[in-house]
DNA sequence: GACCCTCCCCTTAGGGGAGGGTC
DNA sequence: GACCCTCCCCTTAGGGGAGGGTC
């Protein structure tokens, strides 16, 4: 046995676990050289060695236990190039994941501080700077399921065409159903998305001069801060010239409970 | 059942597989709002959409089923931010992991296309640029098997210390053992690393005059690119200053077949 | 005919034993 | 006493049926 190594040696060596290297002796990756035939003790060679470092190795570079061995069936350097190089792609498409993951829940986190320290909510009116969109038409009879569904369409179409999406949903109303005390009745469901080309149905919310408020707790109560808004327009001389935009800038995603759930309520105006 | 949903209709608005919902209901995570208690049918209500959308959105967002399970047994605005910030570490980690990765694959990508397009492996000088080495002593006898044991302690290091090295190895023998063609007993066990500190057993392979060859084939013959290079100091009045150093340029990480092995010698030397 | 249900087996890369023999 | 072996069960997040009942 001189020159050989038991399995707990070998692990010991190469900073592995002896169940590693019997895992890998059933599955055929990588047997020992010799096994007695009396107990079944396992007894690798110093030629090995080599083999389970490259094993080892291409584990540290991101490649399956499958992939690997049948790569090394027969391997080259040719095709250990090619081999690495798609690797390669494969870790890029990785980190662009990640960092767009990142990004969202950045995004999100900012949105979420941003609702934290909301002191007024009472209405106001804000330069807005616009925001880029992709909605869908909400079907009849406007309730809170068709909302649901259409929302449930921006989603998939997003994440099928990877468009960048930050999780913030919105709903518009029109006009004059706010005005026949319709609150809820929405007719478009949106996702905000990265500054991205108009096209089909993503669109730009321009920049302008809007009247808005904050809307706090269960949705089906929104009725009185549109009303608290609709109000605060009329003594201010604002003349109303849009459909409502609102955005959820705090919701279920976040919390539980309704009474932390925040709206943002936002019509474009005109100073008369 | 108005306004309800089954199983198969849920998951085809949500745009995930029946199989998912049936898994949910299984761990609790994601229950019906209602069973049919004569045939088992699943019965889902609108309310309970936003609650299934939370779920999504997380595993979107990176976290795993327990953890999602866990964070929504009781999840306010304020633990939610916290659960995001600490997932946007972990998705930083991975990033780094990765780059890492990427970095490490590239370089061995670059060695090969290098050990690829060598041509001329006949001895000559070459202003050596420098590089860092992670080092280990290797013990008697010299063996190959001696140089495998301080290889892995250097990659052992490595890992734990979290040190940038690419997988390219080398080793360095005394100069007087290259004379008595003692070749591969080899004093010196490395790693080559990125630009980092001098400590411990981490060093600069300084810059400067070196003559060097390249060694194609099978280790064991490398005397005879070792004799080569001796003679070309020798009729080029070279004068050798240091101990030899190998790199592997090509090796078994990218080939099965040593004669597709490459190593490249160096010693520094003077002009005399 | 299309849809629903409950098993049940399968996948990755081992970890953690239990129970029993061996250097 | 320390080391080795062979089972065997467990983990993630479902996928893919088979076999049988239901709108």
């Amino acid at each position: 046995m001189e020159n050989m190594f038991t399995a707990g040696e070998l692990a010991k060596y190469q900073n592995i676990s002896k169940q590693t290297l019997i895992f890998y002796d059933k599955i055929g990756l990588f047997k020992p050289s010799m096994i007695d035939s009396k107990n079944g003790y396992r007894y690798y060679s110093a030629e090995q060695l080599d083999y389970l470092d490259t094993i080892l190795i291409m584990k540290k570079l991101g490649f399956s236990l499958n992939e690997i061995k049948e790569h090394m069936k027969n391997y080259t350097t040719e095709n250990s190039l090619a081999f690495f190089r798609r690797q390669l792609s494969v870790i890029d498409g990785k980190i662009n994941e990640l960092s767009m993951l990142k990004n969202r829940l950045e995004n999100r986190c900012e949105q979420v501080e941003k609702a934290l320290s909301l002191k007024d909510t009472s209405p106001k009116t804000e330069f807005f700077d616009g925001v880029y969109i992709i909605y869908e038409n909400i079907e009849q009879p406007y309730g809170m399921r068709e909302i649901s569904i259409a929302q449930k369409k921006c989603y998939a179409q997003s994440f099928k065409e990877n468009i960048p999406i930050f999780f913030q949903s919105g709903v518009s109303v029109p006009l004059e159903r706010i005005l026949n005390e319709r609150f809820i009745e929405a007719s478009i469901a949106f996702l905000t998305t990265d500054n991205i080309k108009e096209v089909g149905n993503i669109k730009k919310l321009c920049l302008g001069l809007t009247a808005c408020a904050y809307h706090v707790g269960n949705y089906y109560t929104i009725g009185d801060t549109y009303m608290k808004l609709l109000q605060y327009c009329k003594e201010n001389s604002l003349k109303i010239i849009s459909d409502s935009f609102e955005f959820c800038i705090n919701d279920y995603i976040t919390s539980r409970y309704e009474d932390e759930f925040i709206t943002k309520i936002m019509f474009y105006v005109e100073k008369m």
